[in-house]
Formats: structure tokens, C-alpha cells, sequence
RNA sequence: GCACCGGUGGCGAAGUGGUAACGCGCUGGUCUGCAAAACCAGUAUUCACGGGUUCAAUUCCCGUCCGGUGCUCCA
């Protein structure tokens, strides 16, 4: 089943596909290290990341490059507040970024290029373009991309620039500039910051050089898929494009996915409104880092989502919902046979939910034929009509769904121990929920150990001490389950 | 101001020209020592509002109201 994505370039569904029918080579724009993430940067990596699982699950192989934005304004201006050489500043950051990255389940992309890293290669793009006549050095020793010489200029964005008439309302001269619209390439180094000496000048590259010569650099001058969030279609995209296909005569990338934004109760999440959050700001306060990744990504990647609190409490009940059967039903003992009904349900489960993500990664319609089974199973089983030769059919519906949304594993306690480490060591314990403090402080065996009295007291029919301690776990977010094959337990 | 997107049950959120998935929540029941889990039943005669097209519109068209985003750095 072929994914059919929106394209931003041709603003309608499109195939992808790899052109070179082996591995499909996809550019995604990734973080610029001045900072902790938070979870809007997140929204956009964590549906890319859809994305790649969902070309895996269908055998499709992947080339995914994604940037480090490792020098910039922002990056320059901190560090030197902090005294710092760049690359000693933006280190912590990045480590940060993916340790949030691990906590969310969001694959490596296969090659993570640093910016510092690759200067030369920007250097020589802008030499090209320069040859052509399409970029050119201002007095201060910095360099442009001259729009005018690129008339499809606005394709991604749709905006229509003709209306922008240089000098009606933006003084030119100031900027030393031949249009407004010029963007600038190479940036000419300012006393005390980074700079590189090359034959451009002493300076540094501009944001827009640095994705278009990594992207060239390791997917080749021109390849399948190039995403990033909704707001780097204009101006970023948008001059990556004018500059590339500048400089090489050929379309850039063929299809361009953009994910929309995370809104929180509403509004754009900004410092200034109070509403802006990290992961390990969420972390901090109980919830877990799989209902985080399950209501990120629960909203289709072409519609806004309003986060709220609210959504992490339902994506927790959703999570242990699914967890909950699947321990049934690896746990669980059938009799021999099989029910043709029940393996028709799962079939069709496993068809429609393809269906849903191949329609433009529509993960809100994929999560529908799960569920589904999920209760039609839980029903066939407690009528005794589910049969040991249901499981395996049953087993691959799931595997199939967390190949994709990978929820079912819990490994929550252990990005949830890392951000208390993290909290302890920037003295951040302040911020911890209490409940959290306390449901970290037990360790599963010490849970083991005081299940195992309450299994001993309740066959003595000691409901009494029984019922102690499971208030005594309940007090420390445990929750415990009589089911018919045994006693079980998790962590709210 | 210009442009774009959206308004579906208590909340979140799919979807379709022929009378509304799914999750969470809530109410009642079954089960259970009690709970929890699970299951069953009930929770939108209706998809912002007004008009139009159509045999038929939540789904198409026009208008109104409301909300959001972009046009500068931003995922």
C-alpha cells in the first residue's frame, strides 16, 4: 500500500515513493541547540518520526538526515553572555535533545550532520551560486542571494511577492542590500564571535545555506522527501529552494511535508504567555513520556493540536487500556482452537489500519480499528469464545500498531527516573510532583515483595491486612488488579 | 490590513452527498470478599448560524458569527 502525503509543493495528496526505487532519502529540519526543546519542537519530530516507521512497517528502506543547528544568532548571543566558546554552550543542549528524543521513542535518523562541521560545503554552494551571478558580497564583507535570480521565487509558499515593491516602505540602502528580499548567505564576522576564515571572508554561514548544503551534501543535489514544521515554509524552505535549485539547475526535493502547530489551550505556546513547556517540565510533573508521545501524535500531523493536560490524563487511560489487554492476552490461557470470527476481526483490523496511515498518516482514523479489536476480543474472551490460536493473529494487530506509535512497552520509569536525575542535578527538585516523588521512591521489588504478603493474607482471607496494603501501594501511585489468572500491578 | 485553516457528544478527535469511527469521562448493570480490570446498556435525531444547489448535505456553494495561525526569529 503506497503512503499518499500531502505535498506543500503541489498542495495535494502525492504518492512518495524513492526515486531511486532502494531507499527513500528524506531531509528534516532539526533543532537549533540554543535551548531545551519543548514540546512543540516535539510535535514535528515525533510525526516525522511517524513517518519513517510507517515506510518501515510498509518495507520501505530510509536515508533521513537531520540537522544540529550548532551556530547561530540566538547561540552566539547566549555564549557570549555566558563567557563561553560556541560549542561548549550549545554540548549540553544537544545531549538534552536527544535524551528527550530516547524518553519520547523517537528513532535516530540515520545521519545527523552538525553544522560546524560542515562549513566548506556552504562555502562552496555559495561560490557556485556567486559564479552564476545569484549571490554577491555587500561592504561589510557579507554575502546574499539575489531573488531576482530565481523567478519561481514563492512556489512552496504560494505568496505572491510582486506586491513588495523595493523602497516603498523598507529603506534598502540600510541594509546594503540590492532588493529587501535579498536573504542573506555568509554573514561577516563581528568583533569576538565564532568565525571561520574562508574565501568568502571571515564570517559565518546563514541559517538557509546550512540545510541546503547538508541536504546536498549527504541525500544528493536532488532527492524524495524534505519535512520540517509549519512555520519554516516561508522564509526558510522557501530560500532553500531559491538557492539550490539556483545552484544546480535541478529540483531540490520533490516533496515537502510540513507539520502544523502544537497550540496550547488555544494559543501558541510563548514564554511570554506562561504556557510553554518542555519535555522535562512534563516529566516533572507526573505524566508519563509514553501518554506525552501518544497525544502528540494522536492528532493527524496536518491539523493543530490544542495541548492540554487534560489530553495526557486520556492518553494514559488509552495507554493502559492497550497495555492491559496485551498482558492478557500474552498472559492469558485459551483452549485449543481457533474462533474464524475472531481472525476475521483481526484482519480486517490489520487492513484498515494500514489504510489510515497510508491516507496521509491519518493516525487519529488508525487508532479506531484497534481499539475495535481490543474490545471485541476482550468480549470474545469473556465468553470463553477466544481460542489459543487466536493469539498470534490478535499479537500482530499490536506489534503492528507499536511498530508505529510504540506505547506498549512500558518503559516510562526509566525517562521519568532520568528527568528526577536531571531535575536533582539542576535543582530543579522544587518543580517534582509529590506523588511522583513518591511513587519513584519504591522500587519494584519492594512492590513485588508487598503483593506477594497481600496474595498470602487475602488466601488466608485476611481482607483486613489485604486491603492495608493496597492503600499503602495506592498511597505511592501503584494500583493493583485481582484478575482470574493472578495478581497484577502497575504504576498510575 | 492581506492570506490561510478550523468550528462534530462533557472533553479530545475521525469521517462521508444517503441520516455520525475511536479514545477519555459519566450513569446503570454483570463479575468480584471489596475494588480494579473486562464486558453489556445508556450517554450528538445531530455535526456554529442563515440561505442556496440536490430526490437527499454534517459533507458542495454563498454569506454571517466565533476561534486560531502566517505575513520578522521560531518546530
Amino acid at each position: 500500500m503506497t503512503l499518499r502525503l500531502f505535498n506543500t509543493l503541489t498542495g495535494q495528496l502525492d504518492p512518495l515513493t524513492p526515486a531511486d526505487g532502494r531507499a527513500l532519502r528524506m531531509y528534516a529540519c532539526g533543532p537549533t541547540v540554543y535551548d531545551f526543546g519543548h514540546i512543540g519542537n516535539f510535535r514535528t519530530f515525533l510525526h516525522i518520526d511517524v513517518l519513517r516507521r510507517f515506510l518501515h512497517l510498509s518495507g520501505i528502506q530510509v536515508r533521513h538526515v537531520m540537522n544540529i543547528t550548532d551556530v547561530d544568532d540566538k547561540i552566539i548571543r547566549n555564549a557570549a553572555a555566558a563567557g563561553q566558546p560556541i560549542g561548549e554552550y550549545t554540548a549540553p543542549f544537544e545531549e538534552a535533545f536527544f535524551e528527550d528524543l530516547d524518553a519520547l521513542r523517537v528513532e535516530r535518523p540515520e545521519l545527523i550532520p552538525r553544522a560546524t562541521d560542515n562549513v566548506p560545503q556552504m562555502v562552496a554552494l555559495i561560490q557556485r551560486l556567486e559564479k552564476q551571478g545569484a549571490a554577491y558580497r555587500t561592504e561589510d564583507g557579507s554575502w546574499y542571494f539575489r531573488i531576482a535570480a530565481f523567478p519561481a521565487y514563492g512556489k512552496l509558499s504560494k505568496k505572491d511577492l510582486s506586491g513588495m515593491e523595493d523602497g516603498a516602505r523598507v529603506d534598502v540602502d540600510e541594509y546594503e542590500k540590492d532588493s529587501s528580499r535579498d536573504f542573506a548567505l555568509w554573514k561577516a564576522a563581528k568583533p569576538g564571535e565564532a568565525s571561520w576564515e574562508t574565501p568568502l571572508g571571515r564570517g559565518r554561514p546563514g541559517w538557509h545555506i546550512e540545510c541546503s548544503a547538508m541536504a546536498m551534501e549527504y541525500l544528493g543535489e536532488s532527492f524524495d522527501l524534505h519535512a520540517g514544521g509549519e512555520d519554516l515554509i516561508f522564509p526558510h524552505h522557501e530560500n532553500e529552494i531559491a538557492q539550490s535549485e539556483t545552484a544546480t539547475g535541478r529540483p531540490f526535493a520533490r516533496h515537502w511535508m510540513h507539520v502544523r502547530f502544537l497550540l496550547v489551550d488555544g494559543r501558541k505556546m510563548a514564554k511570554s504567555e506562561g504556557n510553554f513547556y518542555t519535555l522535562r517540565d512534563l516529566l516533572l510533573k507526573g505524566y508519563r513520556a509514553s501518554a506525552i508521545r501518544l497525544a502528540l501524535i494522536s492528532v493527524p500531523y496536518r491539523h493543530p493540536i490544542n495541548f492540554t493536560f487534560e489530553s495526557l490524563t486520556d492518553a494514559t487511560g488509552a495507554i493502559d487500556r492497550l497495555r492491559t489487554f496485551r498482558s492478557r492476552l500474552t498472559s492469558g490461557e485459551f483452549p485449543e482452537g481457533q474462533n474464524p470470527a475472531v481472525e476475521a476481526a483481526a484482519l480486517a483490523a490489520r487492513e484498515a489500519y494500514r489504510a489510515a496511515l497510508a491516507n496521509d498518516l491519518n493516525t487519529a482514523d488508525a487508532r479506531a480499528p484497534v481499539f475495535e479489536l481490543v474490545r471485541s476480543a476482550n468480549t470474545a474472551m469473556d465468553k470463553g469464545e477466544f481460542f489459543a490460536a487466536n493469539r498470534e493473529s490478535v499479537l500482530q494487530v499490536l506489534a503492528d500498531f507499536d511498530r508505529v506509535f510504540d506505547v506498549l512497552e512500558d518503559r516510562d520509569l526509566e525517562a521519568t527516573r532520568r528527568a528526577l536525575a536531571w531535575a536533582e542535578k539542576s535543582g530543579r527538585m522544587a518543580d517534582v510532583a509529590p506523588e511522583l516523588k513518591a511513587s519513584a521512591s519504591i522500587s519494584d521489588a519492594e512492590i513485588d515483595t508487598l503483593v506477594a504478603e497481600r496474595v498470602e493474607a487475602k488466601k488466608q482471607r485476611n481482607f483486613t491486612r489485604a486491603d492495608q496494603i493496597r492503600a499503602q501501594l495506592a498511597e505511592k501511585g501503584i494500583v493493583i488488579e485481582d484478575a482470574k489468572d493472578g495478581t497484577r500491578w502497575k504504576r498510575k
